[in-house]
DNA sequence: GTATATACCTCGCCTGTCAAGGTATATTTG
DNA sequence: CAAATATACCTTGACAGGCGAGGTATATAC
């Protein structure tokens, strides 16, 4: 069993950040990790991803750069910034009132 | 503070079919018990209120009647179907399911 | 040589939210 | 009594995020 789009979103960009509080990354890492970590129960979609990608760098959550890759495919990597930390801090604590107020009145 | 729409997204729908488990209502009244309920924290707009009626209807989770007011306005009430009641504990299900995995990205 | 894995990306559709606008009745207040 | 407020319903159109479908390129396995 998966989880519906309409109930992850919004939850896109808090769990790329997460992610990266972890140390820097690359997309398809990011997304194979999520995988693993939920069991496959839940797979961010590619589209999605790189969406959300765009918007946090637009954002200055977080920044990409190259990996200097000699062999293989290129990496673009992204790190997390002391904006997107403070960010993450609040969407934690969204998502911590949010899941108070749905408990509520899903009784 | 408030709560964020693109959290709440998705949850409209069990939220409404939550409240008319208790019994018949109508949508002025559904609003108003769901603001009280959560101290003003979380407020259902109109515009969502009234289409997520209509979904709820055109799946047949939901019936509506037209009330007999002799004084005041009309009052469309609503119903909850054994379809309802069926769909809702699916959700319910969901929401559970959803949280483990958010918390478990969030970290 | 064909399939699979790695790795990136964009376009355009779909769906749920909601600001803004509208209607009508009843009561309260200045 | 006029105006404001509360009750009660509704629709339209814009907006934003998710994602299916499509695309590119490199490396390995069979």
């Amino acid at each position: 069993m998966s989880i519906a789009s309409d109930v992850i979103r919004g939850h896109t960009e808090p769990i790329i950040l997460s992610h990266l509080l972890e140390g820097d990354s690359y997309g398809y890492q990011i997304n194979k990790e999520i995988m693993e970590k939920t069991n496959n129960l839940y797979e961010l979609k590619e589209a999605t991803l790189y969406t959300a990608f765009r918007r946090l760098e637009q954002a200055q959550l977080i920044i990409s750069y190259w990996g200097d890759q000699e062999v293989g495919a290129r990496r673009r990597y992204y790190s997390i910034t002391d904006k997107g930390r403070e960010a993450y801090r609040e969407y934690k604590k969204d998502w911590e009132n949010a899941k108070a107020i749905i408990d509520t009145l899903l009784k």
